[in-house]
DNA sequence: ACCTGAACACCGTTCAAGT
DNA sequence: ACCTGAACACCGTTCAAGT
C-alpha cells in the first residue's frame, strides 16, 4: 500500500531550493513561524524530511530565504523619485508586505546584517545620501528609520501571532488591548487609559506613515553643523 | 538511591510564582530563549516541570513576567527631570538592561498590549503630554519613539543570539558582517558599503541616542498646527 | 548527485497519582 | 493546596541506505 500511495503522490519535477521556498512561503501564510515544519513542508513536496537538507542548510536558512524572497519582490516594484517619496514608498511597501505575510517582520529582525536586512539599508540609504545629509551623519538616519520600520513590523507581527494563538481576528484582539487599557489604574496609567480608545479602530498605516514623517522631519536637524554631541554619549557602555 | 539523592537535594522553601521568575531570569541571561526550559528550571529548582504549571500557565506566560520584572525595576530607577531628558533617561535605561540581559528586546516584542509594554508607553507618554504634543498627536510620537526603541532592542537581542548561535563573541559578530558588507557588489551596494567599514568599532549605544534625539527633534513639527495630513494615508489597507 | 525515512535528542504540556 | 514524574505529541536534524 506505501508504495503504490507513493508513486501515485510522487513529484514530477525535481526538488529545488526554489521550490522549497515557495512551499515554505505558503507554509508561513498560513499558520505563521510555527506553520513551518520540516514535516509538513516535505508532506507538501512529497518528499521525506531529510531532503529538503540537501538544498537548505537549516530552518534558520529557510526563513532567511524566504523572508529575502518577499524583500527582493517588493523592492524591485518600488519606482524611485524624490528622496523623500521615495522613502516613504519603500517604508510602506514594507509595511504591507508584512501585512500580507505577517512572519516577515519577525523573520527579517532575525537575521541581522543578512540579506533582506541589506537590501533595505541600501536601497533606505541611496535616498539620505540623495538628500544630501553629511556623510557623518547619515548612518544615524539610515539607521533610526529602519529600526523604527522593522520594530513596527514585529509589532504587527507579534499582533498577528497573538491573535493567532488565541484565535481571534485582528479586529477582535485590538479591542481586547483597548478594553485591557481602559481599565487600568487611573492615576497610574493616565497616558495609556488615555489612548486605550483610540487603539479600537485606529489605522495602523496611517501611524506608521506618520512616524516615518516624524523622522524625516528631524532629518534637517543634522545638517546645517553636526550638532554638539552629547558627552555621556560618547563611548559604550559595555 | 533516587531517592536518597532526590531528599537531600531538595529544595527547603516552597515554589512560589517569584523564585520561578528569578531563576528563568538566570537561565535566560545564560543560555538566552533557548536556555529557558521547562526541565532545566525543574532542574535548577530541585521539582519536576509539572510543578511550575501550578504557578505559571505557560512559557509564554513565564517569559513575559520575567521581561517585566527587569522592566518594572529599570523604570523605578528613573528620576523624572525635564520632559526631554526623562525620555532620554527611559530610552538609554532599556537599551542598557537589553544590553545586560539580551533576551528581554525579543521577550518584550513577543508580548503587544502587555503589562511591559505598558509601563514603557506610559512613561514616555507621560513625557510627550509635557511637551505638550497636541492631543490629537500624542499617540504619534509616543508610538514612534516605542517603536524606535523597541526595534533596536529586538535587533540587539538578535545579534546576540546570531553570535552565540556561531560561537562567536560581539566583537567577531560584528567584524563579520562589516567584512561581508565591504565585500558587497560596488555599483549595487555602495550605501552598504560605504558603512562596512564604520560597523567594525561603531558605538552602538551613541547611534541610539543619536535616533532618540533625530525623533526627539523632529517632535516640534507636530506642535504648531496639525499638519496637512496626506490623503493616502487616510484608511487603512486592509 | 539526489532522495528516503527511520531514528535521535530534544521540546512544551498534561495528568494520574501522591502528600 | 501543592507537588511528582512518566507519558504524549510534537519538534529540527542526522545518516545509513537506496536510486
Amino acid at each position: 500500500m506505501t508504495k503504490r500511495q507513493r508513486s501515485i503522490q510522487r513529484r514530477e519535477e525535481a526538488l529545488s531550493r526554489d521550490s522549497i521556498i515557495e512551499a515554505s512561503i505558503a507554509l508561513l501564510d498560513r499558520g505563521g513561524e510555527d506553520g513551518l515544519t520540516f514535516r509538513a513542508l516535505s508532506e507538501q513536496l512529497a518528499t521525506g524530511p531529510g531532503a529538503i537538507y540537501w538544498h537548505i542548510a537549516n530552518k534558520s536558512d529557510l526563513l532567511t530565504a524566504a523572508c529575502d524572497a518577499l524583500i527582493l519582490r517588493t523592492m524591485n516594484q518600488i519606482a524611485t523619485t524624490t528622496p523623500e517619496k521615495t522613502i516613504r514608498a519603500v517604508a510602506l511597501a514594507l509595511f504591507d508586505v508584512n501585512e500580507a505575510h505577517p512572519w516577515v517582520g519577525s523573520a527579517i529582525t532575525s537575521t541581522p546584517g543578512a540579506s533582506p536586512v541589506v537590501h533595505i539599508l541600501e536601497r533606505i540609504g541611496q535616498q539620505i545620501r540623495a538628500l544630501k545629509v553629511p556623510a557623518g551623519h547619515q548612518w544615524a538616519a539610515v539607521d533610526t528609520l529602519v529600526a523604527f520600520i522593522l520594530g513596527v513590523c514585529r509589532q504587527n507581527a507579534a499582533n498577528c501571532d497573538l491573535a493567532r494563538a488565541r484565535n481571534l481576528d485582528r479586529a477582535h484582539f485590538l479591542e481586547a488591548v483597548s478594553t485591557a487599557w481602559s481599565q487600568l489604574d487611573e492615576t497610574e496609567y493616565p497616558f495609556t487609559r488615555s489612548v486605550a480608545g483610540r487603539m479600537r479602530n485606529h489605522d495602523d498605516r496611517a501611524d506608521f506613515l506618520a512616524g516615518i514623517d516624524l523622522i524625516l522631519a528631524g532629518i534637517p536637524s543634522l545638517k546645517p553643523r553636526s550638532r554638539p554631541q552629547l558627552k555621556h554619549s560618547a563611548s559604550s557602555v559595555r
